[in-house]
DNA sequence: TCCTTATGTACAA
DNA sequence: TGTACCTAAGGAC
């Protein structure tokens, strides 16, 4: 489930079980030689920035608590970890890193990326990926500077990684719901006013989203109590205005969500209420 | 058991 | 724009 609020919990998750000296082993075998320098070292941070995560470690006897390298990893579309308490259970042949201590392990598995790298080379990527509204020193001007100047959709500005970092496709959808705006507008005519409610809602949402581990946008005035309809819970594991609702009654006009193929991904939105 | 789909990205043409 | 990559769940048979 991996949008940037599954990635800042998931550095949470890591610095909060398995900081200070762990097993590192890769049951997989497509990490066996990283794993194998890694093992007995010790964990010192776990950093977020949108769905890239980085897992600091240092030698465990280094006094210095700045890590000397990362593991990278990216989550792609498939990956997961499982998090849990020791024991561990027997690995299986997908587990690409298996960290483990005496009271915890987690498994990460189907990882677009898992890499070591050097601190020149995580910054390299800190460099490439926009301002990310979970972390303190993200900038929303620096987005705004972007997307003002494009002609592209803000629909497609949102999900660019570069622009603003750690927005995927549900949030996407739900917050140009929410701002009633039309995911084909180009990003010129966002007004500032427009931007700084949508960075100022992402960041809340997805704040909301790290607490809670899944992603929720449906105001407490509209949710299915509150408007007199049956509960319903999205097979996504929270409660959306939109997103993979292509047909149904959108909660606040009753019309058809629709979706549309955009830049390889599908997009939904409610053409009556979205006209903004 | 097979097919489709998915909250993502990179690279080729 | 299309394709490759990685995994797992759900639905159609």
């Amino acid at each position: 489930m991996p949008e940037g609020h599954t990635i800042h919990r998931l550095a949470q998750d890591y610095a909060a079980r398995l900081t200070g000296e762990v097993a590192v082993s890769s049951p997989q075998g497509k990490f066996s030689d990283a794993a194998a320098l890694l093992d007995g070292s010790a964990l010192r941070t776990a950093d977020a920035h949108g769905k890239h995560l980085f897992l600091g470690f240092g030698a465990l006897t280094d006094p210095d608590p700045e890590p000397t390298s990362w593991v990278h990893v990216h989550l792609g579309l498939f990956g997961k970890v499982a998090l849990g308490d020791a024991p561990a259970p027997p690995p299986t042949d997908t587990v690409r890193l298996r960290l483990a201590n005496a009271t915890s392990y987690a498994d990460l598995r189907g990882p677009t990326t898992c890499a070591l790298i050097t601190d020149a080379e995580k910054a390299a990527l800190h460099a490439r990926l926009g301002p990310d509204p979970l972390r303190p020193d993200a900038d929303p001007a620096a987005a705004y500077a972007r997307v003002r100047r494009s002609r592209t959709t803000i629909a497609a500005l949102l999900m660019d990684q570069k622009v603003i970092a750690g927005v995927g496709n549900v949030y996407r959808a739900e917050v140009l719901f929410r701002h009633r705006i039309d995911p084909y507008r180009a990003g010129r005519d966002v007004t500032p006013g427009e931007w700084d409610a949508i960075w100022a809602d992402l960041a809340a949402l997805m704040r909301e989203g790290v607490r809670n581990n899944r992603i929720d946008t449906v105001r407490p005035e509209h949710t299915p109590e509150a408007m007199g309809r049956p509960p319903r819970v999205d097979d996504h594991g929270g409660e959306v205005y939109v997103y993979r609702r292509a047909g149904q009654a959108c909660h606040l006009c009753g019309g058809a969500v629709r979706t549309a193929g955009l830049a390889a991904r599908n997009l939904f939105w409610c053409p009556a209420c979205q006209t903004h």
